[in-house]
DNA sequence: ATAAAAAATTTACGCGCGTAAATTTTGAGA
DNA sequence: TCTCAAAATTTACGCGCGTAAATTTTTTAT
């Protein structure tokens, strides 16, 4: 503050009364010069509110201290907050993110990452869009960049993978279920738009043969990324043509189960595990708005704190030099208990 | 594709036959070269893809092709529609955006501002935390930056600013719940997050007295950005405490709706227009999420699409050199009928 | 105290591109 | 065909910083 504006890094090197070298070297890690030199450094920080030029930092750099994070809808509050959780734990570790959303739509997924190539990331945490994915692309990518997978696997790609283990999710609530009423119909999309949905529909049908029930699976049309709509609408239809043989079902995610619930509502169900409820109503990944729906819907969520600490640590092993071989980590969730369900 | 990869710009020229100056003026501005030398030059990058760095590019460069968008909340669906909204409009229009959320908290609000700062945005959208903001901060950031404020104006502040009529909304919505029965009470968080808040209080209060009603406001307690919490707790405790005088609510916003539903829900409050309903309830946003409330919400909503291309074609405006004095332009919203009023 | 190790400095070069100035080429109209 | 403006080229420099190598200074260990 006390004197004028400071151009460039020289400039700065000289105010503090050390050589630029080492005023570099503090800025790529202040932990690499000595106590001594980096209270001083800090000292004329104070004064002078200089920052580095980011654009003439990375140009020569091999690597950036950029990490770019890439969710399919970040106008889905499960994204949202993932994705949040994520930047948070980069910031700390000292990284730069940069977030990105694929908005459902595979084409702006390539494009996000020929983006993301260019700004030559450190890592990159990356929850693919699933079926719709051009697999190639993502392949590719992720030869060139340090490429952690999170939230929908994609064979053996990149670093590893970091999820949620849904046969565990599945098979969990529906023991609930099963112990506490009738067996559930299973709700879903025909064509769910990433590999979790199967894999929660072939852990109801393994948790309802393990009961010795029929498993019942109603899957409805739709396609895209507006869950709540296909919900309600193949909710609508599933009741009024009778598809559901219990007053239960489980649905293969929370907004599936928003838009069910609403389609209960227009037909003047009503849903919950009291007397004079006509049908149980559960979800699964606890969606952030599963609170607040009426009733509050029972769901199995997601370790949203786990998921995103242990993805991002194992990024930032690898990038940090550490090799391990290509794993898959899948982390339990936990059930809630609310009362549609 | 046919060669080896192509390291630099010079590396490009050569192959494409044309000198690098007017190849860098091609990146810059592609109709800025003749016709016929654009077609030269794009017929190379086909088969050589090659993409000039970006942190060379921006960092000669005065003025980059960088835009940020800057949100108070990226979890908020509301945001996050708007904040696509923007994005694809950036894109469309040749720029990079970034996207950046606040996440609520005044000191990042600060910290994204400094990173903003660094990347020398061509421009940067705006949508400030409100009465927590920092706002000399922001004043700072507005001298520096060509800034369009929108959602929530602070002063005179930045290039102008884009958002919803705040007292056009509540006005429009009061009048139709008193024309449609009895007149509302107004459910609101007593220390709003942003100052859209009072606007709609004294619209509220304004449409009542216009009608001969006697206004009743209803502040609950609460701090923070989880609304549909606040709007659930306080709502539990105006039910109980008998704070609503009629049988209508007009909340604040939709997010406090959905809360207050959750708590009507809670306390065997049916909700509705219809007979046998002991609670009308109204909303003001038009949340993605509202449609799908049990019952669905009646809500005023914003007009997303004008909003978001105004406040871009503004920006835009701005940077092309277009000088255009402070303007505030307040869109007019859409009364959207539910089943909850 | 001295030797060895660690840290900082000096010097120097290069990254990939923007951009200005002077020159040459191109293309459209007369 | 000639004229002249527009476009492209040549040449040259600089942006702000990373980084390597050689040297000097400081710290730590003996």
């Amino acid at each position: 503050m006390t004197s004028q504006k400071i151009r460039n890094m020289e400039e700065f090197a000289r105010v503090s009364g050390i050589s630029r070298p080492t005023v570099s070297k503090y800025f790529n890690d202040p932990t690499s010069v000595r106590a001594s030199t980096r209270s001083r450094i800090e000292a004329a920080l104070e004064k002078h509110e200089y920052r580095p030029n980011i654009y003439a930092m990375n140009q020569n750099r091999k690597l950036t201290k950029n990490i770019g994070i890439v969710v399919p809808l970040l106008s889905d509050p499960y994204f949202a907050e993932i994705a949040r959780n994520l930047e948070q734990r980069c910031l700390a570790a000292g990284y730069r993110p940069t977030l990105f959303s694929s908005h459902g739509n595979a084409a702006l997924e390539v494009e996000v990452l020929d983006t993301l190539r260019a700004m030559k990331p450190a890592g990159v945490l990356l929850a693919p869009l699933g079926r719709a994915s051009d697999d190639r692309s993502l392949e590719r990518f992720c030869d060139d960049v340090p490429t952690l997978i999170f939230d929908s696997s994609v064979e053996e790609i990149g670093l590893g993978f970091v999820g949620s283990d849904n046969f565990q999710f599945t098979s969990h609530i529906t023991d609930y279920l099963c112990r506490t009423g009738e067996p559930p119909s299973f709700f879903e999309m025909k064509t769910p738009a990433n590999p979790n949905a199967h894999r929660r529909r072939q852990s109801y049908v393994a948790a309802m043969e393990r009961f010795g029930f029929e498993p019942e699976v109603i899957s409805v049309a739709g396609e895209g990324w507006g869950f709540e709509e296909i919900g309600r609408l193949g909710g609508h239809e599933a009741i009024q043509k009778r598809r559901f043989s219990t007053n239960t079902v489980l649905c293969s995610n929370d907004r599936l189960a928003i838009g069910l619930l609403t389609a209960c509502y227009e037909q003047g169900l009503k849903v919950g595990r009291e007397e004079g409820c006509a049908i149980r109503v559960a979800g699964q990944d606890g969606h952030p708005h599963s609170r607040y729906t009426c009733p509050p819907l029972t769901t199995i969520s997601h370790n949203y704190d786990a998921v995103s600490q242990t993805a991002a640590d194992a990024l930032f092993a690898a990038i940090e030099g550490k090799v391990t071989p290509w794993k898959s980590i899948r982390l339990e969730g936990r059930l809630i208990l609310r009362d549609s369900a």
